[in-house]
DNA sequence: GTGGTTATGCTCATGTTGAGCATAAGTGGC
DNA sequence: GCCACTTATGCTCAACATGAGCATAACCAC
């Protein structure tokens, strides 16, 4: 607040998102973190880089609409053209940036969402292609319920709420979000379920931001002593993947997005297995195949796969027509079975 | 180009939004416009002062969050306590406000959608509450199929497509986002509408703009023969709403966010004359009833309302437990029957 | 009491969903 | 060619949800 001038910088960040090979995978960028180093975590111990989304700044000659500037210095930074964008939210907190919080200025960033194949990174570029469920490993359901969610999640956000600032609203959130006492889990609430292990302190930028606060204003700096949820991001940057997770989860629901990260054609197990590794749990096949075809979301092409390792499938495509005959055509996840209650 | 320092300037934008006797409301200011006076339009003829959405800058200093600093000069600024509140869109193209765009600064607005009743303003408060079907009268389907649909917005949208701006991918946009040629009239797709309508210069601000473009070049200023469909706003203040439209209609359905427009003990009609006023549509009164009572949304209070007209209706109030139930607690609406296939 | 108004209970045909059984048509090993 | 294994695809069935309407109840004004 002594600094001279204050002001608010703009920049654009880019969730990109690809699915290759059943698994959901994100481009991010390594890039030096001035924050301490990561703790020897379960992913990736004791480097000194923190991974980031891409990123770029709007100045005001910018290109005419945002979305034009956020493909250009994509495909200027990574050399990828981005296919199918859309606007996520925009983060303007203060403190958001420790680093820049000294100086006093405000960082508002507008990030943005965007799906397509996986390219390769051109090869001088700095980014790389992470899958997703590293950052969320409790998200993934799809070789059941994860280990990790019993195992560390659950028995620590339980012991936050057992502190003093475990108030009744926040029990409540706990419940609705990781589906305890008879809740059934929504897995649309992934951006709840990260912020609520932020605000615990259960994850490393938590602690990170902790400490970097706490360095400001003089004060000891301290560790957490345990080595922090999942992989993680520079800055606020996995709220922000967090928040595309959500969207993602409940728009495949209304809007056919999926088809977005598949090839022009399929067979229709590629792209249950895309809706899965989205969804974050497995479907049951021929009810996928029934609300798929008898949808009208796609179409056979008459021709046939070849290597799917068993019978031959057929190969499908999407079906654009879908769009003027049904108002909400999407994939509608069944919900997942209540599992029996448990302390909150 | 050629002013000195072109910069960014980031804004903050209100979307309030009440339900009062049946009728969806939003608090705008009245603010001097620098563009052309209104042409004699359906609503409110000759004016020379466009309707605003409440706006307040965002400082370097300004609150910790984006949404404090909004509560805070809502309040000052009309003296409303907002309750729910929830991060719209982020509007920042070049020339959304073309006063600006001579000096060559950059305006970047974040908008927010926040729900409440409906409060008096304060006294020397400029702010009004107006019907925001005025802004957008085709989309009120609550008294059947809008006259204005069929007799203006389709003939003159048509007339556009017919032009050689009506590219065939224009074409579709329209038939799905109006329901032309067998597909359903979706609710959901208000903005898609309007910017259809911006796109074939049939709204006001379209004319406005580019007459201020046009004038910045010196060209020839030439005024729309027609008038314009529905009340315009200042600015791109209606495409905001419009955004706010489009994203209300679409989370009824999997939120209970209407209880944020009423009262805490309501009858169930009252609940459903709510939800028809954001849907612009009427439901089926006992089906309605069914879906509320025994999705678990409401539970009855015990007491009975006195003046309904009729026989006295039980009152209720909103079911917190839902929310721990079930992922998806909205109010599912029906699909719209299809109309008989019209011209492109 | 009569007619008007709103509230509320109930039925019924139809559609959608979750789950599973059964069969088809490829692969590779022998 | 036969076998074991894999994936694809067709079909059935019960449970549930949805759209539409009939019928009755309980208040008001006259």
């Amino acid at each position: 607040m002594t600094s001279p001038s204050p002001s608010i910088v703009v920049g654009l960040n880019a969730v990109i998102l690809a699915v290759t090979d059943e698994e959901p995978r994100l481009l991010v960028v390594g890039r030096d973190d001035l924050s301490p180093a990561f703790p020897e975590g379960e992913s990736g111990g004791g480097q000194r880089t923190a991974d980031s989304l891409p990123y770029g700044p709007l100045d005001p000659e910018s290109g005419r609409t945002l979305e034009l500037t956020l493909r250009g210095w994509v495909r200027q930074q990574t050399g990828i053209e981005l296919g199918y964008v859309e606007q996520l939210y925009t983060f303007g907190d203060r403190n958001r940036e420790p680093r820049e919080s000294h100086g006093g200025s405000r960082v508002v960033s507008i990030v943005y969402l965007t799906l397509g194949r996986e390219a390769p990174e051109g090869a001088e570029a700095p980014a790389r292609w992470q899958p997703w469920y590293q950052y969320f490993p409790w998200e993934d359901w799809r070789e059941g319920r994860p280990k990790i969610l019993d195992e560390k999640v659950i028995p620590r956000i339980d012991a936050w709420l057992q502190g003093p600032e475990g108030t009744r609203e926040r029990r409540e959130r706990v419940e609705i979000a990781f589906g305890l006492s008879g809740a059934p889990w929504d897995a649309e609430r992934a951006l709840d379920r990260y912020e609520l292990l932020y605000e615990a302190g259960l994850v490393w930028e938590a602690c990170r931001d902790r400490d970097v606060a706490a360095e400001a204003t003089g004060e000891e700096t301290r560790s957490d002593p345990l080595p922090g949820l999942g992989r993680p991001m520079a800055f606020d940057h996995r709220r922000m993947v967090a928040t595309a997770l959500s969207r993602l989860r409940g728009k495949i629901k209304y809007r056919p997005v999926v088809f977005e990260l598949l090839p022009p054609t399929f067979t229709l197990l590629q792209l249950q297995r895309v809706v899965e590794a989205l969804a974050g749990r497995r479907l049951h096949k021929q009810n996928f195949r029934r609300l798929m075809e008898k949808g009208g979301l796609v179409e056979g092409t008459g021709e046939l796969s070849s290597g799917t390792g068993g019978r031959p499938a057929a190969l499908f495509r999407f079906r654009r027509e879908v769009l003027r005959e049904r108002p909400t055509p999407g994939v509608g996840l069944p919900a997942l079975p209540t599992r029996s209650p448990r302390s909150s």
